[in-house]
DNA sequence: CGAGAGGTTGAATAAAGTCAACAAACGTGG
DNA sequence: CCACGTTTGTTGACTTTATTCAACCTCTCG
């Protein structure tokens, strides 16, 4: 029930005593965004000149280490990312957390409460963050006269759900030194897109998290980065990371479960092997 | 492009020769549902009571083995499982199948292809199949004028991402016989919905496919059911499977990676062995 | 400078995967 | 309708992978 918290002013900081602040927005914004300006954020078409100026959204604040919105919590909104770092978990019912995703600039927070107006996740903020927050009644209300808007919606949740189903795939079927290296992939990929260097940047988040994200032990997540360095793929350093073999890193897929013994599977692991032994 | 498949009478029977019907509608139903009744079949409130009458969506067959949808195919429409069992699948690089979901009665099919405009799963019948046919673009133009409608999609779409994150926290967190537990107190659960027995039913799937969903290979199934059967919680025989006792089930949760050594995790693993062991 | 959280590494263990042999059911065609 | 080949399921022996437990190290923050 209880979860640990003290926001620092560092962003490497999470866990922290519990049920000091609510999850929300505390620290009112002072920046607003447009329609067009969102849009922008989630890469969709946005053609209509309208009358936006007035259409306007807030944004929100978070320290690292807050939590934006926890689980059966009401649900009113959705957030986009305007820039910081999250995390998103479910939490079973002894209290474990499960990782989810780590949102970082133009993802989206709180999809999973729509349906039952209900958070069904929480989020919490790894560094300090600038939230845009989206009101979803008034999301809805403009979709009905924005037909553009209304489509990104569709879109957007339906993207959630290919990223979900490409999460199971991976869970379901790679090996530990597989999950790691995509991971670095998927971060690369995203800070490339941010317009930060996509070979070496810090991680943000803990090896616990990252092993919870991964379906491993914060132990294996260690152990397969020291492999990864030690093969020269990569430099690790604590959370500094430097990508030194990106295309190695792509193709270290390896199939540890024998979806794929009926077919090419000797000279797949061959390849596969090639990369992961040097 | 083309894809394969040759349907049989016969419901066990998948992967067949390649490239002789596409997939897609063939078969063109004879039974047609009104927005009512897709309502109904999705348990969503539906309360207008408006010119529903001409408001008819088509249904459309399918034999055991063939495909409703392939990966890259043109997404144009949703369906809804009237009645039958199917299975969807992602296809990874070297053409392993790794099975998503087991949709039946009320299922959804199809929201993946929404954002991109292609399909990015595809959706096999696992027995013969009739399925509602919801044409996307004349569902989202009917959701602008019923505005029930319109929060039925969103409220699927979101529901659909809540599954797929149960999904992952169990590929992420639990145990093979807590999956395989899962699992069957899932089709329980299911088949009760149906109006079917919940205790005594038969699986749909093969060991492989059931592995494939739960991220581990078929022998692992195949022995923890048998392990189940011994110390007498089900009673298992090739596809037939009678539940007797569910409480155990549901309660076989158990924590392989560490994700919980902080907590109370002595006490947890000595109630989950007491129900592993006996 | 000291405490505590986070990270690394090693050795032992446990869980699940692999390979292989066999058995049961199905469905096809003689 | 029965025999046979194919697909599916079971089980055992062994191997591999990842977890567990524990010690130690390293930063950061107060």
């Amino acid at each position: 029930m209880l979860q640990t918290q003290i926001s620092t002013s560092k962003p490497f900081s999470q866990t922290l005593p519990s049920s000091s602040l609510p999850a929300g927005r505390q620290c009112q914004g002072r920046l607003w965004s447009s329609l067009k300006d969102v849009c922008d954020l989630l890469r969709i078409p946005f053609a209509s000149v309208c009358d936006d100026e007035d259409l306007l959204f807030q944004h929100v604040q978070f320290k690292a280490g807050q939590r934006v919105h926890t689980i059966g919590q009401n649900f009113d909104a959705l957030y986009i990312v305007h820039s910081g770092f999250l995390k998103t978990v479910l939490i079973d019912e002894y209290g474990n957390e499960q990782v989810l995703s780590f949102p970082m600039k133009a993802d989206i927070l709180g999809v999973d409460g729509i349906n039952s107006r209900l958070y069904s996740s929480e989020a919490v903020a790894l560094s300090d963050c600038d939230l845009i927050l989206l009101p979803f009644k008034k999301l809805t209300a403009l979709a009905r006269t924005h037909v553009e808007l209304e489509n990104a919606i569709y879109d957007v949740l339906s993207r959630e759900l290919v990223r979900e189903q490409a999460m199971v795939g991976m869970l379901g079927a790679l090996s530990a030194e597989a999950r790691v290296a995509r991971f670095l992939v998927m971060l690369s990929d995203r800070f490339a897109l941010m317009g930060y260097s996509s070979k070496f940047f810090n991680l943000r988040m803990t090896r616990h998290e990252i092993g919870s994200y991964l379906g491993l032990t914060l132990e294996t997540v260690s152990r397969t980065l020291s492999a990864f360095n030690e093969i020269g793929m990569i430099a690790v350093n604590q959370r500094t990371i430097e990508i030194k073999d990106l295309e190695a890193l792509k193709n270290l897929r390896r199939l540890p479960p024998s979806r794929n013994r009926a077919k090419q599977s000797k000279e797949n692991k061959l390849a596969a092997m090639a990369y992961a032994v040097q």
